[in-house]
DNA sequence: CCGTATCCCTGGCGATACTG
DNA sequence: CAGTATCGCCAGGGATACGG
């Protein structure tokens, strides 16, 4: 029998399961991950700064997702009381280690970027010949 | 200079990196990571079986997810010609070595479940007083 | 058993305008 | 600069019914 690297968390009480479940469907999402990756490459940042960073983002997605993070502790979050105001966001150590457990999932998918695509488009090409000998 | 793990990810094509983020994007679902993980643990199961096992997911995601996995080349879909009707999912090799990638994510989930849970009641309680203090 | 098709509605999200 | 508040759209996703 194979051994998975999962096996250790099979024997888990159900609630915690549940738990981590509920926290991977917060964390698992594409800003998140993403504002992960940029504070991991670019150290502290403010606001607008990392809102150019974080290609598509919109403001209102941006701010969400940062409360987000700093309420599950991923990253602090510096008010400097001067005018203009001055906001820089860092990540603490929970945030800056879920960035290390992330980068296994970056690197994956640098490399593995041409076998998506060949694979999605071999699946289109199979579905459209179903499709079409179905007339 | 402190070294990332990041770092070798920085000098990339800025159409590589946008589709890396366009991958991570669709494959960081909660779903994926759950039939990902469920995959992983159970071997190869058939639809309702992996529907049971992904707790509180609706037929249509169930499907919707596999399809699209299916189509990114991370799931092999084999369908035997019998009736009733059978049919079974089971990683490929791509889909095992994402699964792989994010084993660190459960790992760093399971053990920080409980600093989460105090970030966020501390998060919370400062949010109470502010508004407190705010009228 | 394993889906697809349809309805329906919630809430995610962008756009815009306004405040400290 | 760094947000909050509000509006409005439409896509995600549940529920149901039906097909192979």
């Amino acid at each position: 029998m194979a051994t998975h690297a999962h096996d250790y968390l099979e024997d888990l009480d159900p609630r915690v399961e549940a738990l981590v479940t509920d926290v991977i469907g917060r964390v698992a999402d594409k800003w998140t991950m993403i504002v992960l990756e940029v504070l991991t490459e670019h150290g502290e940042l403010r606001f607008t700064r990392l809102a150019a960073l974080c290609d598509g983002i919109s403001q209102k997605m941006l701010t969400q997702t940062v409360r987000l993070m700093e309420r599950d502790g991923l990253v602090v979050r510096t008010v400097h009381p001067i005018v203009p105001p001055k906001v820089e966001y860092r990540l603490t150590q929970l945030g800056a280690d879920l960035s290390q457990a992330f980068c296994g999932v970056w690197v994956w998918a640098a490399r593995n970027v041409d076998r998506i695509e060949a694979a999605r488009a071999a699946f289109d090409a199979r579905a459209a010949v179903q499709h079409r000998s179905q007339g």
